[in-house]
DNA sequence: TTGTTAGTGTGTCATTTGACACATTTTTTG
DNA sequence: CAAAAAATGTGTCAAATGACACACTAACAA
């Protein structure tokens, strides 16, 4: 519960009724690995929030070959947010990677919750936007970079993936080989000894 | 007008009334090729509606390489959210790469919109989210993609930009070399005759 | 119109990458 | 613990790429 509070609190000052109301919309469950949270063709309705762990978001080509999507690590907001806010059917699976703790706001009390103030309507409108501020710095992170630079910022501001995902995982989200992967590492160690 | 008018009745059914009301806050402007919107080091204070032309945004390397980080084409939101919602200086230059027609809205408009009432609120935080939904969709297309596969998707996905936008633009886009993508282009049009 | 500049097309060559094959190591599971 | 499965390390080779050099063309301004 604790990392939720303090992002709660990042976001805007809150006296300890407000944080009760707001987390009586939500419910915390440990999942361990290899856990789905939803999978290709799912509706999403729930908006989970990652306590702990890391999460893998992935999908299939026609080829059969899985792509990974996204690697996203506690503390963070995670759903299909296609899914959920236009009741498509997801494109994509997400899966646990490690035991997480997660906190899951389902789509009625999401729709409660913006419903009841023009107050809570602000704080999830500041949090949408929080997040879409977080994704464009993400494609940032990824536009026209080299796979060399990508797994530099990798290991700069994510350290803590490089210890849990599988070296071929992250391979697949930089868009490459492993074998290649492999190669940047071994240069890598290369050069600092 | 037209574009956005159509924009915002996508986003909810709007009586002339509210459509005009919405338009109050806005100041339309038209500004030839080149004319930056906002540049590297600005304090961003506004969100464009980009009714016609096509918006460059870029910035350098420590090197002093330009590097394309998106291409937007009308109809579309544009800004730096991070600059214009967190009040720092933007890290980017968004310029018109055509003659282009945009609609302004400042920050005191967009603070007393948010502000009129709860419908409004709402109205902006749905546009907030798919525009998130849209961010989104792009990380899927540049995500785990050879340069080859991106350009094909924006040739299918954007025609337009390809008429536009100058080729070493394209490839600084797709973080490849002017070169690498005459290449690319050159076997397209074999295969095609 | 005529320079001037920006943009594109092309060839060469060193380097990097992907694909494949297989050895080795680590992790999982019965 | 032992066997099986998953993941990683490594070599080879063909193909793709980047960097450079330079010719050619289009767009623009004096």
């Amino acid at each position: 519960m604790e990392a939720l509070r303090k992002y709660f609190m990042s976001v805007e000052d809150l006296s300890a009724g407000e944080m009760d109301f707001l987390l009586s919309h939500i419910k915390t469950k440990e999942i361990p690995k290899g856990t789905p949270l939803f999978q290709e063709g799912d509706l999403v309705r729930s908006i989970y929030f990652l306590e702990s762990g890391v999460l893998h978001h992935f999908n299939y080509t026609p080829e059969g070959e899985k792509k990974t999507l996204r690697l996203r690590e506690a503390p963070c907001f995670c759903t299909d947010l296609e899914s959920f806010s236009t009741a498509k059917r997801s494109e994509q699976s997400c899966v646990a990677m490690t035991d997480c703790t997660i906190h899951e706001l389902t789509k009625p009390k999401y729709d409660s919750l913006i419903n009841t103030s023009m107050r809570w309507s602000n704080f999830v409108k500041t949090i949408t936007e929080l997040s879409l501020v977080k994704v464009l710095e993400e494609i940032k992170e990824i536009a026209n970079k080299s796979v060399r630079e990508r797994y530099h910022e990798l290991a700069e501001k994510r350290p803590g993936l490089l210890q849990v995902v599988p070296l071929q995982t992250i391979a697949s989200y930089l868009g490459t080989s492993r074998e290649t992967l492999h190669r940047i590492r071994r240069t890598e160690i290369l050069q600092n000894s």
